[in-house]
DNA sequence: GGACTGAAGTTGTATATACAGCCCTGCGGA
DNA sequence: TCCGCAGGGCTGTATATACAACTTCAGTCC
């Protein structure tokens, strides 16, 4: 570090995010070329260059390669929010985390879910946990697992290890898809979650891939009343 | 570009990638120094420095500066979810938007939203406008605003530029914070979405912040059985 | 008038080099 | 035996330099 703790690339983003939020720069305008950038603020053309990179990454800046760099249209820019591994979420709110098993078997699935998971056999392996935040139900789990995916999946234990973390362990993620909706959970589902007749849920659907393959798709209700996904996005 | 189509430092992350999706390198376990990487690729430590650096930035990693580099936990890493401008969302699907304005006005608001838009006067501004896709109710958008951000919210035209554009405009985004949860609506909004008796909605609150105040809060309620959020992460 | 050409500007990538600061280990002295 | 310190390895940052590929625009030629 040459002179101060925060680092010069810093002090680039800085310098272009303050012309973008005081409104001098609006959403299309031009930004300084990286050129320019070296002149003024008196950097390397690689600085200017880092800064530029991650503004650009982090959705606030857009460039087009041999034209210039421009102010993104922050109407459209996506705001993100993150769904977080239940049993890691309870643990950070310093409650104590339960899970219980309903149903562990072989199946053949709804045509639902086998069009979810691509199957190529008839047969998925279905697993049914509840779990509770300090004895109080939170989601229920209702998840199908490709066979060829995770041959020993109906012998793991999941009051010790959840099934998202078996997976992990056994078929490394490549990528999760999710579709997040509000429904009225359906009768079976209800009195799992200790919700009356007519309360609503948060619905997640979770497909998982691994190595190229379908492994697995969950459905996970959440007692609308007590659950919540939060998000911030800055600047 | 020297060779390829393909950057570098792409072809040196699809190298750790690879390791780490075949199992071979665990979570926690350590990951080969810049310098081994640049024996091995032959790079140089700049090239294998950004392909690292993207890899922590996207979650993959973990790094601890004098110590190294280690495959983050990928249990307790969040998958990002986007929440994003429903006039565009609409358009994207090539469908028409439309909004109709209920109420306009300036009042004395709830003390929960008081609270939440931590107001230094006592009025706020109070939008109430319904967002069509193709003559459907897809979006209920009950909206406060503070004054002193956004003085000429009430001669706005919403029927040409939606409230968050306008905000956008007016006072320069620099913070959004979300929640997102399931709810049956009030009575009031149930209609106006189309919902009968006891049908669910996804409920988002929306706070933005401005000039390092709270600018405005909206609570945008949307027919649980016609919107959902999706979304994806990779690697 | 229209099409082609070339120059200037811009981004994208890659390298060699340098130094600061942090972490860990092992060696040597008390 | 235990403490302290030095050194090696690692990440973090910053620079100067180089070339490739793309865009835009002005000027020229047909």
């Amino acid at each position: 570090m040459s002179a101060a703790a925060v680092p010069l690339y810093e002090k680039v983003k800085h310098h272009v995010l303050k012309r973008i939020r005081s409104g001098e720069w609006q959403p299309g305008a031009r930004v300084h070329s990286e050129h320019e950038l070296v002149r003024e603020l008196n950097v390397s053309r690689m600085t200017a260059n880092r800064a530029i990179r991650e503004l650009v990454s982090s959705g606030v800046l857009s460039r087009i390669a041999g034209s210039g760099t421009f102010v993104a249209d922050l109407r459209s820019a996506g705001h993100p929010l993150q769904i977080r591994n239940i049993a890691t979420e309870i643990a950070e709110r310093g409650h104590v985390h339960r899970a219980e098993v309903l149903k562990l078997e072989r199946l053949v699935p709804p045509e639902a879910v086998r069009a979810r998971l691509k199957l190529r056999g008839r047969q998925a392996f279905h697993s049914l946990v509840v779990h509770y935040e300090n004895d109080v139900p939170l989601q229920l789990e209702d998840r199908y697992v490709d066979p060829a995916v995770a041959p020993g999946y109906l012998d793991v234990d999941f009051l010790k290890v959840t099934s998202h973390q078996y997976l992990m362990a056994v078929a490394p993620l490549e990528r999760v898809e999710h579709v997040v909706k509000a429904v009225v959970p359906p009768a079976s589902v209800a009195p799992l979650l200790g919700l009356g007749a007519g309360e609503a849920a948060l619905l997640i659907e979770r497909t998982t891939f691994s190595r190229g393959r379908r492994a697995s798709f969950a459905l996970l209700y959440h007692a609308g009343s007590r659950f919540e996904l939060a998000g911030v996005f800055d600047l």
